[in-house]
DNA sequence: GTCTATAGGGGGATAGAC
DNA sequence: GTCTATCCCCCTATAGAC
């Protein structure tokens, strides 16, 4: 049993771990040297050995869990469908709206003016914009999409209301206020991306193809 | 100077204004009683013989500051423009990106389970859902808003833009980006209020903060 | 690399004089 | 009502043995 050849979780991987875990559920000013001691069974003397201080720690769990979602990103985004379902599916993601977005929890915290962490998180936000934003010029070049809306700006506004709805589902105590704002979003989606084949003339001739 | 008939500021009106200040800038969980102490020239003695702990002052603060907020919606509300300018005209308000929304900032805080901090911001976020719903009830009433559009749903969702707004302008440092989702929710909403009358107004919100 | 022991400072609060 | 003085605990490390 022990004689297997193990990748031995070093001391090291067993901090950054917790660290991750401990910025998800209590943030980064609330999270203490001990309670990450705790949490990944070690001692001052294993924290300190690898980490200079806690925002070095709190920076190297960070970098890993944006490489971690902006790698899930891409995986999410590979797929072929048709650009405007792939923004759809993305808002749709199953989402723990009460535990809220690990990098946008950040955002509110004084500490977020150390570059060290938000940089992490910017990269982050910045992987799902390009993403939104190609899908959304997408769908405008083939059709779907009416014209006037910009891209750019619409990919930040789904941002801003995925993180909004954690703000607002959390403030309320009621996880269904998050798809409230989701199905709101949806729906305004829909009415920008009605196809003109109806008898408004708003210029488009573009069919499906 | 100082014979005027003053009002005279107590000790416990400086220290709850001291502590909504503070609630602002750095959030529950960094706000020591210390620091408002020091915001408000006052002793701990003070402190301790008006509110019985820290929470109790917060929950005081948070609980002036709302009904501050809630009072002057009333007063953006009451004019009578078409309702979906009031709308707008609610979004594009001017606001500090930076700064945040004071009761939005709180909501990722583990304190937010203390009810007493909790009930105060859900008072807040209730009383703009509630009038943005009946602007968009009114405006698809009217027909400037398409049916199929759920104005409950499309309050949630422009609350939750307003406080996702924050996240990222914060994450990225970079207040445009706040602009930058409004606008993109504006487009959407141009796109979904009907041009019945000839006067294309929508689209055309000319201002940018 | 990981441990135990310890340190300086601030957090949240109380006691009691005035 | 407001003050000064003080308390205990936890925060963020640092030192040095193993």
């Amino acid at each position: 049993m022990a004689g297997r050849i193990m990748p031995k979780v070093s001391k090291r991987d067993q901090l950054i771990e917790g660290t991750k875990e401990l910025l998800w559920e209590v943030g980064y000013e609330a999270m203490s040297p001990r309670d990450i001691q705790e949490k990944s069974a070690a001692r001052p003397g294993s924290l300190y050995h690898h980490f200079s201080s806690k925002l070095a720690i709190a920076e190297a769990a960070l970098d890993e869990a944006a490489a971690e979602d902006i790698a899930r990103l891409e995986q999410l985004f590979l797929g072929n469908a048709p650009p405007l379902e792939m923004v759809r599916n993305y808002l749709l993601l199953k989402r723990e709206a009460f535990r809220g977005c690990r990098f946008g929890r950040l955002a509110h915290e004084a500490s977020i003016e150390h570059e060290e962490l938000r940089r992490p998180v910017a990269a982050y936000f910045d992987a799902v914009r390009t993403h939104l934003a190609r899908c959304l010029k997408q769908a405008r070049a083939d059709g779907t999409l009416r014209m006037g809306l910009d891209p750019e700006n619409l990919a930040v506004s789904l941002i801003a209301l995925i993180q909004g709805g954690y703000v607002i589902a959390r403030s309320f105590k009621d996880e269904a206020l998050f798809s409230q704002a989701i199905e709101g979003a949806l729906a305004l989606l829909a009415e920008a991306s009605r196809s003109k084949r109806a008898s408004n003339s708003s210029g488009g001739s573009a069919q499906r193809s």
